[in-house]
RNA sequence: GGGCCCAUAGCUUAGUUUGGCUGGAGCACCCGGCUGAUAACCGGGAGGUCGUCGGUUCAAAUCCGACUGGGCCCA
């Protein structure tokens, strides 16, 4: 695939590509120092509030990295170019955690937490400490290349000793308000590993699975008259022995309907369908809420009575989708249960050991396994006739991605915070931030902070902050905030190589702050999340190091992807709401997932997944970056180097040749631009300033909103009529042999808009906006050390003018007219005709383009005059080609040239050949040449009457010519076509020193 | 199983909030043109059941419902 474009390098006309250009970019930021100065502070300047979300340092960056990078730089050096003092640009890692210890794990071949502990916690966290290092590295790598400035030589590193004791502080501040308790949480659990996971690993493990599909008789009490149960389904028999109660939906309907041998059956009316019941055995209907209370036998007697136990409860969580629409309740054994439970004031009732293995209080499978205690309890049910259908079901199942065990839900001891008790504070605060895109304030963010549970925070790990809670013989907690309290309570000072993880602080003897007894600390690792979403604070060691952090504060902007909703959005949310009392941001700006080019889901294992620094070598970091810009990223977006090839590199393709075109007239003679504001006097020069400063307001008003979405399609739009009608209009202008005030009008024009792009675009294109803002403003590259992202946001160069604007797109719309005649006159464009001729007078709306008007036309249509007001009485259609609107003649255009015109357009015809051919030998623009010519004799009679303009176009020291067509031989090229037959001979003489004055 | 979001030509998309002229544009494709920006540029053409079905309305890409497909999160 050709990715490159060809624009002239400073030194020469040799043709440099995007790659070079970024090369070239990058050494010269590095010689010159730019990034460090770009992001000094800069005390005193109006403060932008922003945060790295800080990615996990373990393995290697993806594209989801990538695109939300882009967008924070985006973001970044348009605040940046405002003046704007950015707190903070600190890089920040992620170390903590299971993804971590998995890794290193897996490098160093452990399988289990004994044998971590066997090979000793202090290694293995040395080992994790190197693997965060490392990884960081990667990131740093792909940042260089998509030109994410962030101060990379001071990132904050969530495992760093002043990071964590800002975590401790922030732990005891809740523990302070009684916001962290200890309780009895579900969670997903591994029976072999005998630990919980976190959702991280269990996402990992979900898979098809075949379980025992079960329906139950729940008998109803009293028992008297016909027999009547309930139908319970469930697909985990295990967990019946646990059961407590039956939960209902208060809102749907169930039904009593009389079974095969008379006895009554309770379901939901769904459900009947399901279990083959005819609707005429129906006998009674109720509501959900009718049932509520109703008591029952349960199937075990095993957990024994207690009160409001074995009854039914209502609960909105209750579908009729799947099983009897009767909801089989264990506390134990799942999140929903146990918060169901824990409504119903039930208890629970756990008869498993730590490695899945039931105990004593279930006698028929004590010893036995959870899972192979399913078909011995199913066939303990049959045998008492309680068991109404068995069969088998296919379904996702999460096993434990490590040693595939089935994994699952239990109550387990757990500390986490009470973020239910913040719930109102968490729902209010976020009516206050700026959600791009806005629907997810209250749609996806919203919904999930009114129904978010308590945050488990504990985990049962090595790799991660230890929870600063000692707890002694008596039952007094003592939480501990910062080192110099770690101190007070050993009594004494630090160790010197004191080191804030487990073995660290483990070792530390802590009395109790209320008796001064020996404690042992509570033996848990922090949630990573947790980790991270101090983020803001513990980058600067708040409290105890004061300054740039402002508790009252929120950020102005952060930027991650929509994974983030449930991750770091929320736990930010949640501390600062904790913590502060605040929202903890003012706006997010959201980006979906990026898919392969068949927007599947990018996945390493199924080998779509695109490698962002094998991409950024094939197509630059500009094109990317516009290409994620141009795509909607806030929707699931497709990329692959074909998307990147026809939306970035397309667009820098247009941008470069317009540079390259002024950058090759300059160095030919012109006279460039000075570096002031232009104050050109013609009516195309001010369109095309008009036009620059529309754009100008446009591309602000969306970067000011925070979303650089509406800023794309005005600068495609910019751009496009700048290189379309602008310069294709302007190109001889640049070419004027004498330094006129239209040639340095045009020069200082093109040049304004050309660095005033380069300020436009460094957000978006800083590699290409930095070669464009030298290049042009000819700052120099060695000597000057100076840079576009040093400079500020472009100011315009001259006020709007809709109405020349209007009246540019209105004679443009003309020309269009123009071109259908032409092309009905069937004149080729390249032979002048004498005129156009229109019927009315010239619009009044055009009065701004002045007489520039008449010559745009003119020029773009070739025609040699245009005519306004002409009597259309002397116009026949076999003269002219008519162009009439409703019967009304418009305007018209010759049939045919002139003689002298059509001599000037077969003069035109040769030149652009011979122009050609000069290009097939591949001679330079500067090298001169001796012609000989073989053409018919109306053609040398238009050679002969324009033989100092062939020369000097040509650049031709001796020009002869032949009567016979010539041989074939070195240098010579033929054309046979249209009627004539002509050939020539270019041969080089040799390099003049300059083409053109 | 639940929640949120998306669906316009082969590709990237405008239009959807506030229903209303033949649904625009760029790339790719075909025809023609131009060429001192040249692996560019200009004009024309072909290409769309606006995911499907149903509803509201004088009128639906646009509003409502269901479904299909895709994505993320949760279970």
């Amino acid at each position: 695939m050709e990715t490159d474009v060809a624009a002239p390098e400073a030194s020469g006309s040799r043709p440099i590509s995007l790659r070079e250009i970024e090369a070239q970019v990058s050494r010269y930021w590095e010689t010159t120092r730019v990034i460090p100065r770009a992001l000094a502070d800069r005390p005193g300047a109006p403060i932008f509030r922003f945060t790295e979300g800080p990615p996990t340092a373990n393995g290697t960056p993806h594209m989801g990295h990538v695109v939300q990078r882009i967008l924070k730089d985006l973001q970044l050096r348009y605040r940046r170019a405002k003046g704007f003092r950015i707190l903070s640009s600190m890089a920040g890692w992620d170390c903590h955690g299971l993804p971590v210890e998995l890794m290193v794990e897996k490098q160093i071949g452990l399988k289990s937490k004994l044998e971590i502990e066997t090979y000793g916690v202090g290694r293995f966290s040395d080992a994790c400490r190197t693997e965060a290092t490392t990884a960081a590295g990667l990131f740093v790598e792909m940042s260089r290349r998509i030109g994410y400035w962030l101060d990379y030589d001071h990132a904050y590193f969530t495992m760093q000793p002043a990071y964590i004791e800002s975590v401790w502080w922030s732990l005891k501040t809740l523990f302070d308000r009684q916001l962290l308790e200890k309780g009895h949480y579900v969670l997903p659990y591994c029976p072999r590993c005998e630990t919980p996971l976190s959702s991280h690993e269990v996402a990992q493990g979900y898979r098809e699975a075949t379980d025992p599909s079960v329906t139950v008789r729940f008998p109803l009490l009293p028992t008297h008259g016909p027999r009547r149960s309930l139908l319970v389904w469930t697909t985990t028999p295990w967990t019946l022995p646990a059961n407590l109660l039956v939960a209902a939906r208060s809102d749907l309907i169930y039904v009593t309907v009389t079974g095969d041998d008379g006895e009554e059956l309770v379901l939901a009316e769904e459900a009947l369908e399901r279990y083959g019941l005819p609707r005429d055995r129906v006998i009674e209907r109720c509501r959900g809420s009718d049932l509520a209370g109703r008591e029952y036998r349960p199937p075990f007697d095993f957990a024994g009575p207690g009160p409001g136990r074995y009854r039914v409860v209502t609960d909105d969580s209750v579908t009729a989708g799947e099983g009897t629409g009767l909801v089989h309740t264990s506390p134990s054994f799942g999140p929903e249960d146990q918060r169901i439970g824990e409504a119903a004031h039930v208890g629970s009732f756990d008869p498993l050991d730590s490695r899945g293995r039931f105990t004593d209080r279930v006698p028929p499978v004590r010893g036995k396994f959870f899972k192979t205690a399913d078909p011995i309890l199913t066939a303990d049910l049959e045998a008492r006739g309680l068991l109404y259908a068995k069969g088998t079901i296919r379904h996702t199942y999460p096993f434990c991605w490590r040693c595939d065990t089935p994994l699952l839900y239990r109550a387990i001891d757990s500390w986490f915070l009470r973020t239910r008790r913040l719930t109102d504070r968490l729902v209010a605060h976020n009516q206050t931030v700026d959600w791009i895109p806005a629907y997810l304030r209250d749609g996806r963010f919203g919904n999930f902070l009114t129904d978010a549970k308590d945050w488990a925070l504990s985990r049962n790990r090595y790799w991660g902050t230890p929870l600063p809670l000692w707890v002694c013989p008596q039952g007094h907690t003592t939480c501990i905030g910062s080192f110099a309290e770690l101190a007070e309570r050993i009594g004494g000072p630090l160790p010197p190589d004191f080191d804030p993880h487990r073995v660290g602080v483990d070792r530390l003897r802590v009395r109790c702050a209320t008796c001064q007894d020996a404690t042992r600390r509570e033996p848990y690792t922090v949630d990573t999340w947790y980790d991270s979403g101090c983020a803001p604070f513990a980058q600067y060691h708040y409290p105890f190091e004061s300054g740039r952090f402002d508790p009252q504060a929120p950020l102005d902007f952060i930027c991650e992807g929509l994974d983030q909703t449930r991750g770091w959005f929320y736990t930010m949310h949640v501390l600062a709401t904790a913590l502060f009392d605040r929202p903890a941001y003012r706006r997010v700006l959201v980006n979906g997932m990026v898919l392969d080019e068949n927007g599947r889901k990018m996945s390493k294992s199924k080998g779509n997944a695109v490698d962002p620094l094998e991409l950024l070598a094939q197509v630059g970091g500009d094109a990317l970056r516009w290409t994620f810009v141009a795509v909607d990223f806030t929707e699931p977006m497709r990329i692959s180097p074909g998307i990147v090839q026809s939306t970035g590199v397309r667009f820098l393709r247009t941008l470069l040749n317009v540079a390259a075109f002024y950058l090759q007239n300059s160095r030919a003679g012109g006279p460039g631009w000075d570096g002031r504001p232009p104050h050109p006097t013609g009516a195309l020069d001010r369109w095309i300033l008009s036009r620059w400063e529309a754009t100008r307001e446009a591309v602000d008003r969306a970067l000011e909103s925070g979303d650089p979405r509406p800023a794309v399609a005005p600068i495609q739009g910019f751009v496009d009529d700048l290189s379309n009608w602008y310069l294709r209009r302007s190109r001889p202008r640049f070419w004027a042999e004498e330094d006129t005030p239209d040639r340095t009008d045009a020069f200082a024009t093109l040049g304004a808009v050309l660095d005033g792009l380069a300020h436009l675009l460094a957000p978006f294109l800083p590699f290409t906006a930095e070669w464009l803002h030298q290049e042009v403003a000819r700052t120099g590259w060695t000597t000057a050390d100076t840079s576009v992202h040093l400079g500020r946001w472009p100011v315009p160069f001259a006020p709007r003018t809709t109405e020349l604007e209007t009246a540019m797109a209105e004679l443009r719309a003309e020309v269009e007219q123009g071109r259908v005649l032409r092309q009905r006159a069937e004149v080729k464009a390249r032979i002048p005709l004498a005129e156009l001729a229109y019927a009315s007078a010239r619009p009044a709306g055009w009065a701004p383009l002045g007489d520039e008007a008449d010559r745009l036309l003119a020029e773009e249509l070739n025609v040699r005059t245009v005519r306004w007001g002409a009597a259309t009485s002397g116009w026949s259609e076999t003269e002219w080609v008519i162009r009439r609107e409703q019967d009304r003649v418009v305007a018209a255009l010759p049939r045919r040239p002139t003689a002298e015109l059509a001599r000037e357009g077969l003069l035109r015809e040769l030149l652009r050949r011979l122009q050609q051919a000069r290009k097939a030998a591949r001679l330079d623009y500067t090298d001169r040449i001796d012609l000989t010519l073989a053409v018919d004799p109306p053609t040398r009679e238009a050679v002969e009457l324009a033989r100092d303009r062939v020369v000097a176009d040509l650049l031709v020291d001796r020009l002869e010519f032949e009567d016979r067509p010539l041989p074939d031989g070195p240098g010579v090229q033929r054309w046979s076509e249209d009627g004539f037959e002509w050939s020539a001979r270019l041969v080089k003489v040799g390099p003049a020193p300059e083409r053109r004055p």
